[in-house]
DNA sequence: CTGAAAGCGCTTACAG
DNA sequence: CTGAAAGCGCTTACAG
């Protein structure tokens, strides 16, 4: 970013030295003596000298750059998980591109054709607007990437929650709390996880012997507080509207309490939520929001330290991580009256 | 990211011409005639050829990279304007570096050190923990550099909202609503912008002679729902609280939100809360919350436009852009009973 | 423990 | 309109 800066050379010279017992000192190969190597830092120093990254990269033929491809950064999910992806790629000494997708499939397209250039060691792609075009530009590009959370594939490695059991879990609290009626609300199922989530609730229901199924599926891919408040207007409207809802995201929950309010109604007093997530402000909403949470500092770690191994050429035992999710119980339940 | 990459020599030898005929096909310089060219793109086809990006920073000492150090990408606000500065900076051919602070200052420290190499063309800066010590480090370093939203400064470039006009405007608009006792709760005042806006608080309180002044600052970096709890119910705990609130951030707004109602009071019947940012939650809020929106696209696409003409070493006429703020009225602000 | 040399894949004057 | 050559700043065998 600055001017014309110093070289290995200048530093070679200053220090009376090879340009590559400079090279060995910076990449800290001990293989030179203590004085030679107090005289390289010395000329560091006194230059004020940086390893140029580009022509390391050049000759090493690793950027240790990774992509960050995500759907939405301002999902505040998403923003979460691109923080902790970003978190543990700077401890491992990477640095970390940032690919919004912004939910338009020709920018996803286009990030992911550059990805297949030199720029990048390896990707990190968190939810898709296409999945099937991704997966498969991912396996004849041979790309080294790894999928968090929505789009598990038997050949592409991945990280992310269990959805089928989450989603078990949310609705079996609901029905422990005595809820008959309980409808699920989520966003677009080309999302694996929308599918994944839909299972698990349906499996409950099975379970426990409930007739009662109610889904609403918005179409928004961004499952966000829009689409909650109008698929939550879609269950107010039935004939006997459910006591219990599972939004499928925090996002959605929220807006459902919109929703709820403006049909003068109370949660929980009158109806259940429970959401997906445990966003930061699931906690800080009114009534504070019960929820599944994710183990997204994990989840992020998890991806980073897959990701590595595969750049590094070493086969990792398992490619197809699935962690636990918790219940995490506030407010926006109680018992049916 | 795949296996070895075709080079320009492999396609000019299938071209049957010389690699710099390649080079101009590939950077769309017409100096090659059509039949050639035809030739050249065919083989590049053929051969699923990419240009090395990095061979090519290599000899012309740009990187078409980006850092975008932000304080906390976690926060709806900044997303929102990483994602902005993504978006432009995609359009001009850019790629942008996720520098996530963290509200770690040693974290920062270390970004700032590393974008003084070589590896990125030019940096976004949105917030800073450490304000004084980004400032010295941008001067003395001549790092190219934009900063957005709070850290203006003589020297460095920046593009950011009017922030004292926008808190004059939106502290008027409860005085207007018949309100006198209006207080003003806001994060740490080492952002700037939170001197700047407390300063429209004060400004639009003493243009109305209104005697009663009171703020309440969190520590908090993070401007966030915490901070706003926390502060308002250090304000309900007054002898006689306010009946009007203006929160330094929506984040603010809606933790307050939840002091008020666990006070077993209401918005806006019982106080009036008006936010700042006008994030996406603010209209799914109950009630839907009145609020100061900035222009976060716009703020983006100026701070890239301003920085590219530094990169390209142009003069831009003006460096400090402030741009205009809008009052949105919501639900959350009423008439003073 | 240190030095001389090749080469990573491009771009860019310079000739022709 | 096209070709031959230099060089960007490193790293990495290879000698010594």
């Amino acid at each position: 970013v600055a001017g014309k800066a110093p070289t290995m050379r200048d530093v070679a010279q200053l220090a009376g030295v090879s340009i590559q017992t400079v090279s060995y000192v910076v990449n800290g190969k001990d293989v030179i003596s203590a004085t030679t190597r107090a005289r390289v830092i010395e000329a560091i120093e006194q230059l004020n000298y940086r390893r140029d990254p580009i022509a390391r990269s050049m000759r090493t033929k690793q950027t240790r750059l990774i992509g960050l491809l995500v759907l939405d950064i301002t999902n505040p999910v998403l923003s979460v998980i691109a923080s902790a992806v970003e978190a543990a790629t700077f401890d491992q000494g990477y640095k970390v591109i940032l690919q919004n997708v912004g939910m338009d499939a020709s920018r996803e397209k286009e990030y992911l054709i550059e990805s297949a250039g030199s720029l990048i060691d390896g990707l990190i792609i968190v939810n898709s607007v296409d999945r099937q075009a991704t997966l498969e530009f991912l396996e004849t590009e041979q790309v080294t990437a790894v999928l968090i959370d929505c789009l598990s594939s038997t050949t592409v490695p991945s990280v992310a929650v269990d959805n089928v059991k989450a989603a078990h879990i949310a609705t079996s609290h609901t029905i422990a709390l005595g809820h008959r009626r309980i409808a699920h609300i989520t966003g677009t199922l080309s999302l694996l996880m929308g599918q994944q989530r839909q299972q698990g609730y349906l499996q409950a229901l099975a379970d426990h012997n409930l007739a009662y199924e109610r889904i609403v599926v918005s179409k928004s891919e961004r499952w966000d507080y829009q689409a909650g408040y109008d698929a939550m207007n879609e269950l107010l409207r039935d004939h006997s509207p459910p006591t219990a809802v599972f939004a499928a995201s925090d996002q959605m929950a929220i807006g459902a309490y919109q929703a709820i309010a403006k049909a003068g109604l109370r949660v929980p007093e009158d109806i259940s939520v429970i959401g997906f997530d445990d966003m930061e402000l699931a906690q800080f909403a009114v009534p504070a929001l019960t929820t599944i949470r994710q183990p997204f500092t994990e989840i992020a770690a998890n991806a980073i330290s897959l990701l590595l191994q595969l750049i590094a050429a070493e086969k990792p035992e398992r490619t197809q991580l699935i962690l636990p999710p918790k219940l995490i119980i506030r407010q926006s339940t109680a018992e049916l009256k």
